[in-house]
DNA sequence: ATACATACC
DNA sequence: TACTGGTATGTAT
């Protein structure tokens, strides 16, 4: 398989100083110490559980893993596909310089993705630009540009639905694809014709290098990158993949870099929460692939760390650590007290993912929120942002009513008529995040732009009154229990094509998407 | 019904 | 100087 070109060689970064103090870091300070006092009760209440509570406890928990264990499908090809470090990829197809320089996609105050020589400094996804700067001083930061992206996502999603029609997007660079009827089809293998390349050109792109022996080069020549200009040989070839799974997603990877020269990485499982799980091992521009076999998935998820699966984020990840619980493996030595540890639908997740499987029984329908009247109770739509801090209310009461306005129009967007509740949000200096909400007698049309300003400005002004003068950094509007137009009317912009989400891949449903006839393109980057 | 917490990308 | 924005879902009261 072709490689993305090597990282230049830097120096490694200097160790983080030490947290300074802040109001963020003191927020932060004030969270982990609310977390261990929880775990001392926690431990307090464990330590007083009786032997019959405990071994009660310890048969519940036998009990429901091996239920879940008989929802073992064994024999089902479920695959995670996941572009690698996607916006700081899409972005050196426009500048391909990038692609060995520390690079990161977002701005000073929070970063999206950072590239790989980037990550060699420590720099990663979800750290603010500033800080990132002062681990690597050269890093170039670039702004979010989400049409690119949404076009690039597009094209993946073109790729994939080529060997999964019905292939469950599950953000703009990730997909679920079931393939379990496809590999037994193919006893011989896979072949593809491709284009690999060599020359000065180091962009993202198939490699002469990932032509083996088996593979048979038709003719070559010598070009001029689209993408960047340099000198550039290239390799019409007819490639061979080896058959079954592991083949037929190398064949896969492939496709997806000849058609948007993007690299992914895919996990195939035999559930969609393990193949997102083994999508991140051979990260960047790797697969990973774990047997259909009792013994090889109960050692895998016995091993792995409880903080890999979706769902067990940090706060839940750093819960579990404070009483020894790291790896799934510590989890079962835990049986007994694990109910007094974790609330009730974390406890159901954790047995799933003890058992390794997708979703607890009873609850595989296809469900939809949407009810007989065309409101839509599940879905929400808003608009918050960030300033610099202040407590000056007629300015708060300014912005509120225009995040209120912008809301309506995300709204809009989305084929939202009417609303039937409003919610705001306010995130302090301290970092403290505070809600309200006001529930309408009936649905409230879009057209009333008025009242829903109205509205919000009373529930801020409310609060304030209730708080007292405090520094405000963040305020949002978010609309709930939306009244849908028909669906025929909305679904053509270019995220139409975007199922809803679901959080953490944890219980993936599969949904059908729209026969998809046009023809791959390369990503438009104008 | 409302507020808050956690998670994911 | 500076720690996001949008959405879903679960828990507590």
């Amino acid at each position: 398989m072709f490689k993305p070109p090597p990282a230049v060689k830097v120096s490694p970064s200097r160790p983080m100083e030490p947290p300074g103090s802040s109001l963020f870091n003191d927020h932060a300070a004030d969270k982990r110490e609310r977390l261990k006092s929880n775990v001392g009760y926690v431990k307090s209440m464990i330590s007083r559980a009786t032997p019959a509570q405990q071994a009660k406890n310890e048969k519940e928990f036998n009990d429901v893993v091996a239920d879940y264990k008989t929802l073992r499908n064994l024999k089902d090809y479920c695959v995670h596909v996941d572009l690698d470090a996607f916006y700081a990829q899409v972005e050196c197809l426009r500048e391909p310089k990038y692609t060995r320089l520390p690079m990161a996609v977002g701005g000073d105050s929070m970063l999206s993705t950072a590239n790989y020589p980037a990550r060699k400094f420590g720099v990663k996804s979800g750290m603010p630009g500033f800080q990132a700067k002062k681990l690597c001083p050269q890093l170039v930061i670039l702004p979010c540009d989400f049409k690119l992206y949404h076009k690039a996502s597009w094209s993946f999603h073109q790729v994939l639905s080529k060997f999964d029609p019905d292939v469950r997007m599950a953000g703009l660079d990730e997909a679920y694809l079931n393939l379990s009827n496809f590999v037994a089809d193919a006893p011989d293998g896979y072949s593809m014709n491709t284009v690999a390349y060599d020359g000065e050109c180091q962009c993202n792109r198939p490699r002469k290098d990932d032509i083996t022996e088996d593979d048979e080069v038709i003719s070559s020549g010598d070009i001029t990158c689209t993408i960047c200009g340099m000198a550039q040989l290239y390799f019409n070839c007819t490639m061979n993949f080896s058959p079954g799974i592991d083949g037929m997603i190398r064949m896969l990877r492939m496709e997806v870099a000849m058609r948007t020269n993007l690299s992914c990485s895919a996990g195939i499982a035999s559930s969609y929460y393990l193949a997102k799980v083994c999508s991140d091992i051979n990260k960047p521009n790797g697969q990973f692939i774990l047997p259909g076999d009792n013994d090889a998935l109960d050692t895998f998820i016995l091993s792995s760390p409880l903080k890999l699966f979706p769902g067990i984020g940090p706060t839940s990840s750093n819960s579990l650590a404070e009483f020894g619980i790291k790896t799934v493996a510590d989890l079962l030595n835990h049986k007994k007290n694990l109910r007094f540890m974790v609330s009730n639908s974390q406890y159901y997740l954790l047995t799933r993912i003890v058992a390794g499987v997708d979703c607890p029984p009873d609850e595989t329908e296809e469900s939809t929120n949407e009810t007989d009247n065309g409101i839509d109770s599940g879905k929400t739509v808003g608009t918050e942002s960030t300033f610099t801090p202040t407590s000056n209310q007629a300015e708060l009461v300014s912005l509120i009513r225009s995040f209120a306005k912008s809301a309506i129009e995300s709204a809009k967007g989305d084929g939202v008529t009417s609303v039937g509740i409003l919610f705001v949000k306010v995130k302090l200096g301290s970092y403290d995040v505070h809600t309200c909400s006001q529930k309408f007698n009936e649905q409230v049309p879009l057209t009333n732009v008025e009242l829903l300003q109205n509205v919000s400005e009373t529930l801020l002004t409310k609060f304030i009154a209730k708080q007292g003068k405090k520094d405000i950094r963040l305020l949002g509007v978010r609309y709930g229990e939306l009244g849908m137009a028909p669906l025929s009317k909305v679904q053509t912009g270019l995220k139409s094509f975007l199922n809803k989400p679901t959080v953490g891949g944890r219980c993936v449903k599969r949904r059908k998407l729209e026969e998809n006839t046009d023809p791959v393109t390369v990503i438009d980057l104008e």
